[in-house]
DNA sequence: AAGTGGTCTAGACCACGCG
DNA sequence: GCGTGGTCTAGACCACTTC
């Protein structure tokens, strides 16, 4: 396809070459999902080149998702992937900051005690560190931080001093976690919840549940509410990452 | 250790091996955030394998972002990632049909007319198809849908009768996209929102706003304000993909 | 049985960026 | 400079799947 900024084969690496303009036949739907792409002997017939640099390219097209590929029967465009995309969840601290907001940040209660009932279920006999914080952009209330982290899992966090540093920015830092599972939704301030975030009660606020693991283990399930009115999330999703 | 035990070690391939036994190190803290690996030519000669085996590896950790690599110093464990997930937006009838409930859809308002000042500045100047439309979930309103569709990108959606087929299946099917941005935010239901979700004036809806891309046209945007007490998004993420 | 992708080798030259 | 990663080659054998 002609791209207005294309001109010249410059001096790109060849694999890079060929990976956009495979891509680009696929994306433009020139290529349709289905379709047959030329077995790796013809790409490198047609480009000259050693099968390594075609193969290279076709398979990080398939972990890409771009591309299914089959033995002896060959490699495919793979069916048009669900909308999907990466959402950004960054420190508040970072993104107020980068809002160009002032940011501030309030220890409201910390607790450390045994897992209970109303506690998530995977803390159950375990003892937990519970926090509640505020973060503030510009002096006003814009996000009510309620966190339970294992110390079974994260023992150290027992001895940090969450009046100065934000658990999220402390845990992101010192404890590698290996997933996450987030949870959004929209919720009516509660009476306490309105109290703390200085709006009304009822109010929109923006839910954002999320439990960290470290392996098999649960390191830390936090919520946070902002407030509708001051905050949204958003999420960009390119195929190409 | 030695590598002469080759009788014994799994069947894997090497280099799957190889990268297990490296991410695990991250993953575990072993090799903490800033750590020099080993550079190529030591591994080469720890696995016992040509290098271009283990290159393949470490490139593909640097394209996970587990790594980063800078000539001539070496390569380095990278600091932990912003938290991140991907963020899974089905088709709501996907979605309402995967919870085991009935589905239901109906076309509110359909329009065909030239852009105006209410609507994205992107589409100023060209024709577009408004569409307005309600999701259902066991009968229950579920989510209100406002969509504008780019007659100048997609002109074949001005002949389909989108009173059977929801826009969000019918595009997701015919048109290819290349980049889309999400808003998501919580809202409080205008009285007019609140009369078609059936719920009370005020009450917390979840905003979710998109706009799709195919190249740099903008081919739709679209608005889903479901009722906050329905639904709510799930993200799910780990670093291996 | 034949042909595909999956994997691996043992070299090579180059570009870049620290010392 | 010089050592790192970046890229590429021209082969090879194997496993799997479809024919």
């Amino acid at each position: 396809m002609a791209d207005a900024t294309e001109g010249e084969t410059a001096q790109l690496p060849l694999h890079q070459r060929i990976r956009a303009e495979i891509e680009g036949k696929i994306l433009s739907g020139e290529w349709p999902p289905g379709y047959r792409i030329p077995f790796e002997h013809e790409l490198t017939a047609h480009y000259g080149c050693a099968r390594m640099t075609v193969n290279k390219v076709i398979a990080a097209l398939a972990g890409a998702g771009l591309i299914e590929r089959r033995r002896r029967a060959g490699s495919f465009v793979a069916q048009p992937r669900l909308q999907s995309a990466v959402l950004e969840i960054p420190d508040i601290q970072q993104e107020v900051a980068g809002r160009g907001e002032t940011y501030g940040y309030e220890l409201i209660g910390r607790r450390r005690r045994p897992a209970g009932e109303d506690d998530p279920a995977v803390f159950t006999g375990q003892e937990v560190l519970e926090l509640r914080c505020l973060h503030r952009a510009n002096g006003r209330p814009l996000a009510l931080e309620e966190r339970l982290i294992s110390l079974a899992s994260v023992p150290e966090a027992a001895e940090v001093d969450f009046a100065a540093t934000p658990p999220g920015s402390w845990l992101l830092h010192h404890v590698p976690w290996t997933e996450a599972e987030h949870r959004i939704s929209a919720l009516a301030a509660s009476t306490k919840v309105a109290a703390i975030l200085e709006v009304a009660k009822g109010a929109a606020c923006l839910s954002l549940e999320r439990r960290t693991w470290r392996a098999t283990e649960t390191v830390t399930a936090v919520r946070q509410i902002f407030r509708g009115d001051l905050y949204h999330l958003v999420a960009r999703f390119s195929p190409q990452g």
